[in-house]
DNA sequence: TCTGGGGTCCTAGGACCC
DNA sequence: TCTGGGGTCCTAGGACCC
């Protein structure tokens, strides 16, 4: 049996946690740059308010009803998604963390030592309320999709108290006819228009589709096993999380800016903070990666700009995997130099990290004669290895950003051109002393 | 005026291998 | 005249997730 623990609206949430005059009110969180709406209040969602609505359109319809904006606040729900999983780790035989807000459980055996599932899952939420203040919904079921289905159910309607468990046929068919098809995990907007054009509306219709079907519309493999897992039989195990994070196949890194940039060197500051937040995350998750991706876009609102938007340019890195910030940054500014084109207004860049492993012990020599000019020359591994050590430690101990590549520099007091908008952020109570709550 | 960021998996097609 | 079979790896693109 397989449970999935959902932190409700859960940014909103979060800071509600810190902020309770926000209780009651329509709250939404904003994405990045203040730009649309990534977490709602219940009572937000009453107001018809959109999942990613951008803010501009909703602004007023939020004024008129006393309601509040907040800028997301990711130090935050990271730091509050942490305390959720760590009481689930503690009360179940394994999770696997899903997202920031979700895990998944293994039920295995847990009704054994402790009443029923239902009782044990509510004794869970109660947990993770009082000891953190997020609420939070239970799916229980046999696969994981259907888990999901429940989960939703749980969240759909109050009057289950915030969890549901199915464990057989006919429990099986109430939740799926009442659940619409395009609410199924695994069903985005294209194949929802699909399935409503061949009038597929409910989970149950779409679990009712020949295995053919699924194969040839709803993406071969992954639809069939959705299929399967809709039937009751499981195509996807648990797969638990180490220390309550996931090791990532690529680490990326992209924003929008505050304003359009033109300029090289604005450009350049901006790819530099990225690629360096970058090959944090790498070493964080005690990798190294050797191909390295860099993109820079312009405005696909705009009328006058034909696409494509986004250009971008790979590299494998010839001297090998590494997760050197230094080295990084020298390709990197390669690849941007070959993208950049003066005159064009750039909107948002970004980088990403694959091809990454594990340090091996030797470093991968080119058998080669490498055409000297494109290898950055790998310094001495050791010091450099002493050197990230350094800067993460400085960083983890004294904030984000304090010792950081020259081209980050502003002159002034300014903020740099490519910051983004954050005009609503609240305070990061749980992860800067600066900012710890004051009860008066 | 204003429109996010960070991920996953799968498929198809081409180059290349023996 | 006649032109195989079974692989791997890489890339681009498309779908999905929160």
């Amino acid at each position: 049996m397989f449970g999935l623990v959902d932190g409700n609206n859960f940014y909103v949430s979060c800071e509600r946690v810190f902020q309770p005059r926000l209780d009651g009110r329509p709250v939404v969180v904003l994405s990045n740059n203040d730009g649309n709406v990534v977490s709602r209040s219940a009572e937000a969602k009453q107001l018809g308010i959109p999942m990613g609505a951008p803010y501009f359109e909703v602004r007023e319809l939020l004024r008129r009803h006393q309601g509040q904006a907040l800028s997301s606040n990711y130090a935050l729900y990271g730091d509050m998604s942490r305390r959720v999983m760590a009481r689930l780790a503690d009360q179940v035989p394994a999770v696997e963390v899903y997202s920031i807000d979700e895990a998944f459980l293994d039920l295995q055996g847990l009704t054994t030592w402790c009443g029923t599932l239902d009782a044990r899952a509510q004794q869970i939420r109660r947990d993770v309320l009082a000891c953190t203040g997020i609420p939070t919904c239970v799916g229980m079921a046999p696969t994981k999709t259907l888990a999901k289905v429940v989960n939703r159910l749980a969240k759909k309607y109050p009057e289950l108290h915030g969890i549901l468990r199915l464990d057989t046929d006919s429990r099986r068919e109430r939740a799926l006819r009442a659940l619409p098809a395009a609410d199924v995990w695994g069903i985005g907007r294209q194949y929802a228009q699909l399935l409503s054009a061949h009038g597929i509306r409910t989970a149950w219709e779409l679990a009712g589709v020949s295995e053919a079907w699924a194969r040839k519309n709803l993406g071969g493999i992954v639809g069939w096993r959705l299929i399967q897992e809709l039937r009751g039989q499981p195509c996807q195990g648990l797969q638990p999380s180490e220390d309550g994070t996931l090791a990532r196949q690529s680490i990326s890194c992209s924003r929008s800016f505050g304003q359009h940039l033109t300029a090289f060197d604005d450009l350049w500051g901006a790819v530099t903070t990225y690629l360096s937040r970058a090959a944090e995350k790498l070493r964080a998750q005690g990798d190294q990666a050797h191909i390295l991706t860099v993109f820079i876009s312009q405005d696909r609102y705009s009328a006058h700009i034909p696409p494509p938007y986004t250009r971008s340019a790979t590299l494998t890195l010839p001297s090998g995997p590494t997760s050197n910030t230094l080295q990084l940054l020298a390709y990197g500014r390669r690849l941007l130099e070959k993208l950049y084109e003066p005159g064009r207004q750039y909107v948002k860049a970004g980088v990403v990290l694959v091809g990454l492993e594990p340090p091996s012990r030797g470093q991968q020599l080119n058998l080669f004669e490498p055409s000297t000019e494109a290898v950055v020359p790998a310094p001495d591994q050791e010091r450099v290895q002493k050197l990230m050590c350094t800067l993460d430690t400085l960083n983890h101990r004294f904030g984000r950003g304090t010792v950081r590549p020259a081209a980050t520099a502003v002159v002034g007091p300014q903020p740099a051109p490519w910051q983004g908008k954050a005009q609503h952020r609240s305070q990061s109570y749980t992860t800067r002393f600066e900012d710890i709550l004051i009860v008066s």
